[in-house]
DNA sequence: TCAGAGGCTGACCGATCGGTCAGATCAGTG
DNA sequence: CACTGATCTGACCGATCGGTCAGCCTCTGA
């Protein structure tokens, strides 16, 4: 039990990624991350406040990205730029962060609810708008939530395809899948 | 409390489907189950062994059904009348049983456990398979995973569509993002 | 009239959860 | 040496969960 250098807050948010990963966030206990470390659940909650900051944490990086796409998208001048941007600029995402992406899948109706994830649904109204061309027609809105819903949801599922063959995949489907703008 | 018929067992099951559809299976306890129904808890597993029981009860039209699309997909004598067959098969089963599916919103992976949906694992492999076209391509089968994944995920939201509106949609979606065979 | 079955209740159980707390250990500092 | 502050531990807490159990009430039919 010698004391190494004080890694043990990464030690912990690697373990917990690897434990949210297989079982879920809600389905991993504070317990079982504190033994994958090798340490005790005191001691993983004396690294992080809660249980939920792990997670806030752990989901810091992707939501800035999502943020910032959401600032680009209300830049565009028409809907059809927003739309490529929206579309791009998911795929995107969705491949650079399928990991992190990978641990809420399953439980986005209740994280969402979390503190962490406040503006996400917000964030996701206005991309699926975009992604379907600011347009009102129910054939549209449909189409682009299930196409954001199924890359969120599976995205983290290809550990075997590269970035750039998912990227590509990915891409390719939404511009035969969105309903043209107009 | 004057003993009407034995009404209790579809009260509970109909209870039950309100909270999972809002709370989810494992956020739903089953004191929650009988204080919308107005009876104890041990009433409610007095009429059902256990609160998996529920859902199996709850979920068994949608499996059958699921069951036999499975087998007439794999009577199709080639692929790609199996990809027909699937996504219009596929589409129909998500618009009919669209709030049983969406009871199981964001708890698939743990759910899929138990025991009730002990070979949907298999029947959801074949299923996207055939929608695939058969291809062992990789962009085929991320395109199948996404759009089935994204169906069954969002098919519940749209209450205020109806069924013709939302399968013709559907279906016009997916005639245009799966790849064609061959 | 009364036995018994069906329907139901309240009290209770063991397990697990997230989280708290007092204190032990140890490196660094003066 | 004494002291401090960071790190960590084991014991414990209250809440909640799914599930059990003994027994009560009411209705039915012989």
């Amino acid at each position: 039990m010698a004391r190494p250098t004080p890694q043990t807050h990464g030690d912990i948010l690697a373990a917990a990624a690897r434990r949210f990963a297989v079982t879920g966030y809600r389905g991993t206990s504070l317990q079982e991350i504190a033994s994958e470390v090798g340490c005790s659940k005191a001691a993983v909650l004396y690294h992080f406040a809660n249980k939920e900051a792990i997670l806030t944490e752990l989901m810091a990086p992707a939501i800035a990205v999502l943020q910032s796409l959401d600032d680009r998208i209300a830049a565009q001048p028409d809907p059809a730029s927003a739309q490529r941007v929206a579309a791009e600029g998911f795929v995107d995402l969705a491949v650079r962060f399928r990991r992190e992406i990978a641990l809420l899948r399953g439980e986005f109706p209740e994280l969402l609810q979390q503190p962490v994830f406040a503006h996400i649904h917000e964030i996701s109204e206005r991309l699926i708008d975009a992604m379907a061309g600011r347009s009102e027609r129910a054939s549209a809105r449909i189409c682009a939530l299930v196409l954001l819903a199924g890359i969120a949801e599976t995205c983290g599922q290809f550990g075997d395809v590269t970035d750039e063959e998912l990227r590509d995949a990915l891409l390719a489907l939404l511009r035969r899948a969105l309903e043209p703008v107009g």
